[in-house]
DNA sequence: CCATTAGTGAACGGATACGTTCAACTGAAC
DNA sequence: GTTCAGTTGAACGTATCCGTTCACTAATGG
């Protein structure tokens, strides 16, 4: 049986309706909350009937589940770190470091971590989806690049997940919670921070320093 | 003119009643959010009219605003660091990590940040308040204390709040971002943590080693 | 063309919430 | 005891929202 071919009997549905309303409704959740969103502002934002929204997602906090999902997957591929495996190993920590922050700094990502922790304790299932799919495989992959370094004798590491934790902690240091609190970015201190992060870490872990 | 003695006419207001209110405000808000919470529930949990919530706190708004006040005043005495000024340098710092991770780990403050956080979007205010109250207060006392012990000849630390900023980091790790997307504390892990940063920092900054 | 399914618009029920108003009551100061 | 401000309970107006129902239209396969 060729599964791309379901028998559709009646009217197909509208995959850009769908789409319409996931669209409109992450951006009600996160900016509203979801106490604060309206399905009925989300369908009218949607160019939607409301009847529609619910035979969509079945009730509000399907809506919300399927509008996180769909924000987790869209993380999922964003951020790879295999274009930065060339250079000294400081240039590579520094552009590591950099494209991490500059990921994790994008007001889009800043408002879906609000809104994400806020509404984990409704529904604490979403915030451990959250995890998964974002920051604990984010902490593999660099963990591996770190293991991977270590093995080729570059780094001496004991504990690769703990040495990657400390890296990017030291490259987010107050930046991250400074964010998410509402105070602006400020690209210099954000520098500075990332610089540290490879002295200090290359310090502790450089077989032969980094420059 | 004796300040304390303010000729109040008619009857007094009730402190009490004052205070009940906040309580229960704040556990309103910091576990339904803004949106969530309701005024009239609140009233009720306190044991007091809705009338005499509005009549001293004019708005939601306000309520909200008086509970994020109240709860950085309590927030404000209730960490200090001079407590930590004896034994070796290892000693010290790993004092200061259990002390400050134990301080955050709080479920009570995991649900204030992930609240304010979320509330930041609607009253930046709000975020500002309470990173100047809490983290950027603490990184001073902190980096003051990295500060002295540099002048003291034991460390060698050329930008002391960046060095306060990346051996806390260090130590919250990812353990704060578990935290607030609902992951339980490992408490094995966090002590490895704050060894592992206690190791890094000292590596880093130490003018002889620790231990 | 006809059955079937997707989607619309409008209205409804029931609930909840904010903020206000009003008459009555309470308690401290003078 | 009088005065005056705090407090109460209850009700009200207005608004919003969730989720459902219903009659009706639109698109697709047979």
């Amino acid at each position: 049986m060729s599964s791309d071919e379901t028998k559709a009997k009646g009217r197909p549905t509208d995959p850009a309706k769908r789409d319409a309303i996931i669209a409109a409704a992450t951006r009600a959740f996160f900016k509203e909350g979801f106490a604060g969103a309206s399905i009925e502002q989300i369908a009218a934002d949607a160019g939607v009937s409301k009847v529609t929204v619910y035979s969509h997602f079945g009730d509000k906090s399907g809506l919300f589940t399927a509008s996180v999902e769909s924000q987790c997957e869209q993380m999922r591929g964003h951020f790879s770190i295999d274009a930065f495996a060339s250079g000294s190993l400081r240039e590579r920590l520094m552009a590591i470091g950099e494209a991490m922050v500059a990921f994790l700094s994008r007001e889009e990502m800043v408002q879906f971590e609000r809104r994400i922790a806020a509404e984990t304790e409704r529904e604490p299932e979403v915030g451990a989806a959250f995890l998964a799919a974002g920051p604990h495989r984010m902490k593999r992959v660099f963990a591996a690049f770190i293991d991977a370094m270590s093995q080729a004798g570059e780094l001496k590491v004991a504990d690769p997940e703990l040495a990657a934790e400390q890296f990017v902690s030291m490259c987010k240091g107050m930046g991250d919670l400074e964010r998410r609190f509402g105070h602006p970015s400020d690209p210099v201190r954000n520098r500075e921070r990332i610089e540290g992060a490879v002295d200090v870490f290359c310090n502790a872990y450089a077989v032969k320093g980094c420059s």
